[in-house]
RNA sequence: GGGCCUGUAGCUCAGUUGGUCAGAGCGCCGCGCUUACACCGCGGAGGUCGCCGGUUCGAGCCCGGCCGGGCCCACCA
C-alpha cells in the first residue's frame, strides 16, 4: 500500500568510523528545551512541505485548546500522545500536517474578559474609539456583575481579542517547551477572520441546501446567560426539590390530587395527564378540572408517556416544566401558557387565561418574581386554601444544567437556528451512524459512545446562541409593513461577501437607513455556538476556502485526536459538517485520550480546583520526562498524575545521554559505508544483540502503526535498559581494548564498536518521538540534520548485520553475569572484585549462549581464574564454589 | 433502568489467539564510588491475579452470577 507506508529509502544503521564525535565532557538535560526549540524553529524542522500530494501527507486535526486561562497537565498528557504520533509518521517518511489552533470564541472568553476588565457587553451601546477598560487583571475580578461597565459589542470583542492574544502567546510558549512538533506557521483562531469565513460559508451552504433552518419552539434555556442551550451541552446534576401533593377540583368540587416539584408553574398548567390504561383515572379522561388558586379549567387527558408508578400516576402538564411537557404539548396539541420569561422570572403581566379575581390577585404577587420566591408564595397560598395535602416531601432529583451554568435550565419558547443532524430524521441518523462506523476509533470501544449518542438524539442541532463573542449568524430578515421580521425568507449574503456582521453590514438591495424600519431589514442578532465553528476545524486548518490547493493535499485528514468527553460534541458535529459539505468523513482515524486523575483519582479539572500547571513541572523534571509520563499511558485510559513516573522518564533521558556518550567515545560512525560496518560485526554476542534489536524495531513499529505508543515505548525501553545493564557491561572491556586507533584494533573490538554504533543509531530513532530533546542532543553530537527528520528504523539492516543470530545469547550471557554479580553482592564486595574460580550452573537452554559469550562474561565478571560449567534444569544461571580475590587495601589519600 | 470501561505485589501498571503468566518500574531492605552515568550500579524481600460457580487435560486470560470503582445515556409527576 499505501499512503501510510511509503517505500523507505535504503538507509538504516550505517556506520563508518571517521572522526571523533563532538561529545561534551559532561552531559545534561538542562537547557535542551530552549536550545532545540530555537534550532528546530530556525531550521524549519517541522515545516510542512506543501508540495507533497495527499498520499504523502499525514494530516492532523489538532484540538484547539480553549483559551480562557491556563493549560494544565491534562493538556500536556493528551497533546503529547498526538505529538508522538506526528513524530512517528514524519520519520516514516510522510509529510506531517500538524497545525495548532486556539479556541478563543465563546462564553469562556466572555466571562474571562468580564472578570479581567470589569466590563460587560451591551449590544445596544455605540462603539467607543480608543476605549480604555476601567480595570485590568486581578482588579477586575472584584467588580460585582452589576457594577461592570457596559460597553458596545465591538469594544467588548476587541477586549476579547486582546486578552486571547496574550493567552495564546503563553500557550505557544508552553507547547514549544513541551516539544510539540507543530508547524507554527499554520495556526488558527476560532474567532479569527478565516475561521469566521469558513463558519459562515458553511452555514450559508447549509441554508441553501435546507440543512439549516430557523424555528420558534420551546427549548432549553439558561436563565443566567440568557441563551439557548444545545442537547450536547447538557449536564444532569443532582438538585434538591420537594414533592408537593396538590388538589385540582372536579366540577362537583371533589379533589384530584397530583404531585409536582414545580408548584410555581401552576399558573401555566394546561392539562392533567395519566396513562390510558391506568384504571384509577379512566373515569376522568375527557372531563375537565380546575386548577387550585387560579381556577383555570383544563382537560384530563391520556398519554402513554405518563407513568402510573410515578407520584400518584397523574401529572400536571405545564408549558413548560420539563421536556415531557413539551412532548405532551406537541402531541396533544395543547395551548401555550408560558409564564416564565428569559431571565428566569415570572412574567410581569397577568396572563389572560387567568380570569378569576383570586387568581388575578395572586398572580400580581408572583409577577416578576424568580421561580424560587414564586414557589414559596404559591405553596403558602395552597396551604392556606387547603389544596396542599400534607407538607412538601424533600427529594433529590436530577435536573438539566448547562454545563457552564449553575441554575437549572428552564424551557422557554424562542426562535433559533438548527442544523439537521439526524435528531429528527431517521434516514439521516442512519447515514450518520454509518459514517461513524467508517471511522477508526482508537481504542475501538470508543465507537460505542458515538453510536449511543447519535442513536439517542432527540432533536436537531441548535446552533444559535444569544451571546456576543462569536461568529455572527450571517443572515438578515426583511421587515414587513408592520416592521415584523419575515423569518421564513432570510436574506443570505453571497459567499464572496463573507465574513459579515449583519448588525453592521447591509444586505444587497438595502441601504443602511432601512435597518429596523418597516419595509426595511434587520440583522440576525445571534452568534453561532462554539461547536458550529469548531466543527469545521479540518476546513479552517486545511485552508478549505483560502487555500484550496493546500486543502486538497490534507483533506480528508488522517487523524483527529481528542478527549472522550467531547465525542458527542466536537467529534460528532465535525462528522456532521463534513458529511453535509463533502460527503465524506473528516478524517480516517480518531485517537481518544483519557483523563488525568489527581492522586485521589478525581478527574483533574479547573472547576475542581485540583489542576496542576505544567510549566513548573516541565522546568523541574524536563520536557522529555513529562512526555515519558504521558506516553506511558494508553489511549482511552485515564491516568494518574504521577511525579514518580516523570522522574523515571527523566532518568531514562539522562541514561540515553550517558549511554550515547559511552558508545560515541569509540569514534563517531557516520552514515556512509553501511555494508562495510555491518561486516565488522563478527562476534556472536554482538550479532545476537542486533537480532534482538531488530525484533524490537519490528514490534515497536507495528505497535505505533496501531496507535499503541505505550507498547512501542515499553518494548524500546526494556531493550534499552538490558542493553545498558548487560550488553554494555559485557562488551565494555572488548570495546576499550586496543586503544583508540581504529586500524590497530582486533576483530573483537571492531565488532563491539560497530555493534554499539549500529544499535545506538536505531535506539535514538526509536526513542525520538517520546524523548525528542535527549535524542536530538545526542544526534547532534555525531550526525548532520535532525533525528526527527531521519527515517524511522527498519529491521532489515539490523538483521543483515546480525546474520540470523539468536537473540537469546544476550539473555544467556546476561544471566551468567547476573550470577557472578549476585555472588559479589551477597559477599558485600565491590563489583570490581576479582573472581579466582567459579562454577556456573547453566540451564540447558542457555548453555550454548553462555558458552559462546564466555569471554565477555569472564571479562565483565572480572573472573581471572577458571570457569567450570555445569548444566542443569533451571531458569537462570547460578554461580557456586566461588573464590573471590580479597581486595587490596585502598590507598589512603593524604590531604595536606 | 440501558450501555461502555475497570478491579493483578504498598503504589502505578504489563500480561497479545487459554499451556514456564505470576511480571516491570517505583517504593522498601541490603550492598557497592566499578575510566557512560552516584541525577548511578548490583542484589533481595513482596501477590491464593475482587468473590463464587462453569467450560477445559489446563484459566488473570473464555462463559455465567455476585461485589467494588469510573464514565456516558435515560429518569426530572
Amino acid at each position: 500500500m499505501s499512503a501510510l507506508n511509503p517505500e523507505q529509502p535504503p538507509t538504516g544503521p550505517t556506520i563508518a568510523r571517521t572522526t571523533a564525535a563532538q561529545v561534551p565532557d559532561k552531559v545534561s538535560l538542562d537547557g535542551l528545551e530552549a536550545r532545540w526549540d530555537a534550532a528546530w524553529s530556525a531550521q524549519g524542522t517541522y515545516a510542512f512541505d506543501r508540495t507533497r500530494t495527499r498520499e504523502q501527507v499525514f494530516s492532523i486535526d489538532t484540538p484547539p485548546p480553549t483559551v480562557s486561562g491556563s493549560l494544565h497537565v491534562g493538556h500536556v498528557f493528551s497533546y503529547t500522545h498526538t505529538d508522538v504520533v506526528a513524530r512517528f509518521w514524519r520519520m516514516r517518511g510522510l509529510e506531517v500536517f500538524y497545525p495548532m489552533g486556539w479556541d478563543d470564541n465563546g462564553l469562556p472568553t466572555e466571562r474571562r474578559v468580564q472578570n479581567y476588565f470589569g466590563v460587560r457587553c451591551d449590544p445596544s451601546l455605540p462603539y467607543v474609539e480608543g476605549y480604555t477598560a476601567p480595570f485590568e487583571g486581578a482588579a477586575g475580578k472584584s467588580v460585582r456583575a452589576a457594577d461592570q461597565q457596559p460597553i458596545s459589542r465591538r469594544n467588548f470583542v476587541e477586549l476579547c481579542m486582546r486578552l486571547t492574544a496574550e493567552d495564546e502567546q503563553q500557550f505557544e510558549a508552553l507547547w514549544r517547551h513541551l516539544g510539540l512538533s507543530v508547524d507554527w506557521s499554520h495556526h488558527y483562531q476560532t474567532i479569527g477572520r478565516d475561521a469566521q469565513t469558513v463558519a459562515q460559508t458553511a452555514f450559508v451552504r447549509n441554508l441553501a441546501r435546507a440543512e439549516a433552518y430557523t424555528a420558534e419552539a420551546p427549548g432549553l434555556w439558561d436563565v443566567t446567560f440568557q441563551t439557548a442551550v444545545a442537547q450536547a451541552e447538557l449536564e444532569a446534576r443532582d438538585y434538591p426539590g420537594a414533592f408537593h401533593k396538590v388538589a385540582f377540583h372536579r366540577p362537583d368540587g371533589s379533589p384530584v390530587y397530583i404531585e409536582t416539584t414545580r408548584p410555581e408553574l401552576l399558573p401555566a398548567v394546561v392539562a392533567l395527564i395519566a396513562h390510558p390504561d391506568d384504571e384509577r383515572y379512566q373515569h376522568l379522561f375527557g372531563t375537565t378540572v380546575t386548577s387550585p388558586l387560579f381556577g383555570v379549567e383544563i382537560p384530563v387527558l391520556a398519554h402513554t408517556m405518563a407513568e402510573p408508578e410515578k407520584g400518584v400516576g397523574i401529572a400536571m402538564c405545564c408549558t413548560f416544566g420539563d421536556l415531557t411537557d413539551v412532548q405532551w404539548w406537541r402531541e396533544l396539541q395543547l395551548p401555550t401558557r408560558s409564564v416564565l420569561t428569559r431571565d428566569g422570572r415570572l412574567t410581569r403581566e397577568t396572563p389572560d387565561w387567568i380570569t378569576s379575581a383570586a387568581g388575578t390577585a395572586l398572580f400580581i404577587q408572583l409577577a416578576g418574581k424568580t421561580t424560587f420566591s414564586a414557589r414559596t408564595i404559591v405553596v403558602d397560598a395552597l396551604r392556606e386554601a387547603g389544596d396542599l395535602d400534607g407538607e412538601p416531601v424533600a427529594t433529590q432529583r436530577k435536573a438539566n444544567f448547562y454545563e457552564r451554568g449553575d441554575k437549572p435550565l428552564e424551557i422557554v419558547t424562542s426562535r433559533q437556528w438548527y442544523i439537521r443532524n439526524g435528531g429528527r430524521d431517521a434516514e439521516l441518523r442512519d447515514t450518520l451512524l454509518a459514517r461513524g462506523g467508517e471511522l477508526k476509533f482508537h481504542p475501538d470501544f470508543m465507537a460505542v459512545r458515538y453510536q449511543n449518542w447519535v442513536g439517542g438524539l432527540n432533536g436537531d442541532w441548535l446552533v444559535s446562541r444569544q451571546r456576543f463573542f462569536g461568529v455572527p449568524i450571517p443572515v438578515w430578515y426583511p421587515l414587513d409593513a408592520d416592521g415584523e421580521p419575515r423569518y421564513d425568507v432570510p436574506i443570505a449574503p453571497p459567499e464572496s461577501a463573507l465574513p459579515i456582521d449583519p448588525s453592521a453590514d447591509v444586505p444587497a438591495g438595502y441601504t443602511p437607513d432601512q435597518r429596523g424600519v418597516p419595509g426595511g431589514f434587520m440583522g440576525d442578532p445571534d452568534i453561532m455556538d462554539t461547536w458550529a465553528t469548531s466543527s469545521l476545524t479540518p476546513q479552517i486548518a486545511g485552508g478549505w476556502l483560502a487555500d484550496p490547493d493546500l486543502f486538497a493535499r490534507v483533506f480528508p485528514m488522517n487523524l483527529r485526536p481528542q478527549g472522550q468527553d467531547i465525542i458527542r460534541t466536537w467529534l460528532f458535529s465535525t462528522v456532521v459538517r463534513s458529511h453535509l459539505e463533502h460527503g465524506s468523513l473528516p478524517w480516517s482515524d480518531a485517537a481518544i485520550s483519557g483523563w488525568i486523575l489527581d492522586p485521589d483519582h478525581k478527574k483533574m479539572s479547573k472547576s475542581k480546583g485540583n489542576v496542576v500547571t505544567p510549566m513548573g513541572l516541565l522546568e523541574e523534571h524536563g520536557s522529555d520526562a513529562l512526555r515519558y509520563w504521558a506516553a506511558s499511558a494508553r489511549l482511552g485510559t485515564d491516568a494518574a498524575f504521577e511525579i514518580g513516573q516523570m522522574k523515571i522518564g527523566r532518568r531514562l533521558a539522562i541514561k540515553v545521554l550517558n549511554a550515547s556518550k559511552f558508545v560515541l567515545a569509540f569514534g563517531a560512525p557516520d552514515e556512509r559505508a553501511a555494508l562495510l560496518d555491518a561486516d565488522l560485526v563478527t562476534v556472536p554476542l554482538d550479532r545476537a544483540m542486533l537480532a534482538g534489536l531488530a525484533d524490537v524495531v519490528d514490534r515497536a513499529t507495528s505497535a505505533l502503526e496501531q496507535y499503541d505508543h505505550t507498547r512501542a515505548l515499553e518494548l524500546t525501553e526494556t531493550f534499552f535498559w538490558a542493553f545498558c545493564d548487560d550488553y554494555l557491561e559485557l562488551v565494555k572491556d572488548r570495546a576499550y581494548a586496543g586503544g583508540a586507533v581504529e586500524s590497530d584494533v582486533s576483530t573483537g573490538t571492531a565488532s563491539a564498536r560497530a555493534a554499539l554504533g549500529i544499535a545506538l543509531d536505531s535506539l535514538l530513532r526509536l526513542f525520538a518521538p517520546v524523548l525528542p530533546f535527549a535524542t536530538e542532543e545526542v544526534w547532534s553530537w555525531w550526525r548532520e540534520g535532525s533525528v526527527h527528520r531521519a527515517p524511522w528504523p527498519t529491521s532489515g539492516p539490523l538483521r543483515a548485520a546480525a546474520r540470523d543470530a539468536d537473540p537469546s545469547v544476550v539473555t544467556a550471557a546476561g544471566s551468567a553475569l547476573a550470577a557472578l554479580r549476585k555472588v559479589k553482592s551477597r559477599a558485600k564486595v565491590s563489583m570490581r572484585t576479582e573472581i579466582a574460580a567459579v562454577t556456573l550452573v547453566v540451564p540447558t537452554a542457555l548453555g550454548p549462549g553462555v558458552e559462546v559469550a564466555l569471554d565477555d562474561v569472564r571479562a565483565a565478571g572480572r573472573v581471572t581464574g577458571t570457569i567450570t560449567i555445569e548444566t542443569a534444569e533451571a531458569e537462570s544461571v547460578v554461580a557456586r564454589d566461588t573464590e573471590l580475590v580479597p581486595a587490596e587495601p585502598k590507598p589512603v589519600e593524604l590531604h595536606i
